[in-house]
DNA sequence: AAGTGGTCTAGACCACCGA
DNA sequence: CGGTGGTCTAGACCACTTG
């Protein structure tokens, strides 16, 4: 018998699929009730239990049905909620092509919060915060342009990481995690666009008032309490951002 | 021949497929390069072809692995490292606080990609793609300042999107899935700064050279083909682009 | 043409669960 | 105990990619 006899190069096991998605969306399979069972499917569809196996396969990687072995599979939602997620292994990740790149170092001071700081640290004003200032470069030798002047700071209990940072390869972050001993628990990423300060632009060597990116970054940790902040000043034209946005089926 | 010989209920794929996680670890297949075939792994453990799929799907439900028939099975990491992802409901939301917002439609019209078009769409040479220009505004009434121009292009088979693009609410991609039945598989955003060009400047009543924000949004169909392109332009100190990473724990 | 992964069949034994 | 899903075998044909 042929694998599949109307629709060719549609596997049969997802039409199977299809229409056991229709019927729950349908309530013919209500939410909290049974799907029919494998051998069930068999022989409604005249399929092997293979097919019908991995038909059910699609349901439960949708998050739309679960099995146990010795009760049966059971409806947990009518259809599935799509969700969009970018995933990345490290905060350098978002650096995307140019993730390879070079950092020079140029000097450290302490940063009062307070004037226009009180934008980027609402809630530390009064404080003083370790500031690391650097530049980046493309990876390899060579003289080319920064691609971004980066201004780093960090809560004033973590000011010991000055005794490190001159290590290169590390980021910030790294450092963090191994004073800390722990992970960052998450990141907030904040795009916008300025005209680049005269003082930027000539270590840039890029015009003053020329557009630029603004990237702030702030490394939260387990509590939510911030660590550090990260600003990256790019140059037109010396840098993109970009984020891959993929379809996740297997939504709660 | 019992279906397992040594370690009782632990399945025969599960021990396969760490062994074979072990090994791309190690660097004996190197990212990159290509697993053994199904017939290789059948015959290396002594196991049916079914036992080996079933291995392999574990790696490539991690991500460590994509299949091609005809290809064979590449190697993509050498381990689960997403450690931060980053998700959202809906493509919408990639405005992220300016969720809501109103749209003015200003018109379309056709465009030759050739040119400076080449950059943005290199793969489509020589067509034509019908092209929507509009402003978006906040949300609520008043006279408020635009926030965005946008052009939106859509693959030439699209057009038919004409006849629904004036309803208010409805974003370009919206109307893309209704019309294909089918989810926008994947996007892809790319942020970069630009000055203002004179004429967008007038429309967004904002000084001409300006610095401002270009987000490109590509929206890929479920076999990356290009379903759409929007250019979004967001004067400076109108528009802050937000998101957040948050460190997956499930993740290895 | 040869080899890959993708699909499918028809069997089988197992661990688990509820009556 | 009988039925469920979980695992596994040994075949088979197919669509696809590459030489």
């Amino acid at each position: 018998m042929p694998a599949h006899a109307i629709s060719k190069s549609v596997p049969r096991y997802i039409t199977v699929a299809q229409t056991l998605m229709q019927e729950i969306e349908q309530g013919k399979f209500p939410v909290g009730g049974m799907l029919p069972t494998e051998i069930e499917i068999c022989e409604r569809f005249a399929i092997s239990r293979y097919t019908a196996r991995e038909a059910v396969r699609q349901l439960t990687d949708l998050g739309l049905v679960t099995r146990r072995a010795g009760v049966g599979t059971t409806i947990q939602a009518k259809s599935v909620n799509a969700r969009y997620t970018a995933s990345i292994s490290d905060p350098s990740d978002l650096f995307a092509f140019t993730k390879q790149t070079r950092v020079q170092l140029l000097g450290e001071d302490q940063v009062e919060i307070k004037g226009e700081w009180l934008k980027v640290l609402p809630d530390a004003a009064g404080q003083s915060w370790p500031r690391f200032t650097s530049l980046r470069y493309p990876a390899g030798p060579g003289g080319k342009e920064p691609i971004a002047y980066t201004e780093t700071l960090v809560q004033p209990s973590y000011a010991a990481i000055r005794d490190r940072i001159h290590r290169p390869g590390q980021t910030v972050y790294q450092l963090i995690e191994e004073l800390r001993g722990e992970k960052v628990h998450a990141l907030q990423q904040e795009i916008t666009c300025v005209s680049l300060p005269k003082k930027i632009a000539e270590l840039l060597h890029a015009k003053p008032g020329a557009p630029a990116l603004r990237v702030l970054r702030y490394y939260l940790g387990a509590d939510e309490s911030l660590l550090s902040v990260a600003i990256n000043t790019h140059p037109q034209d010396r840098f993109k951002l970009t984020t891959r946005w993929q379809l996740n089926w297997n939504a709660e």
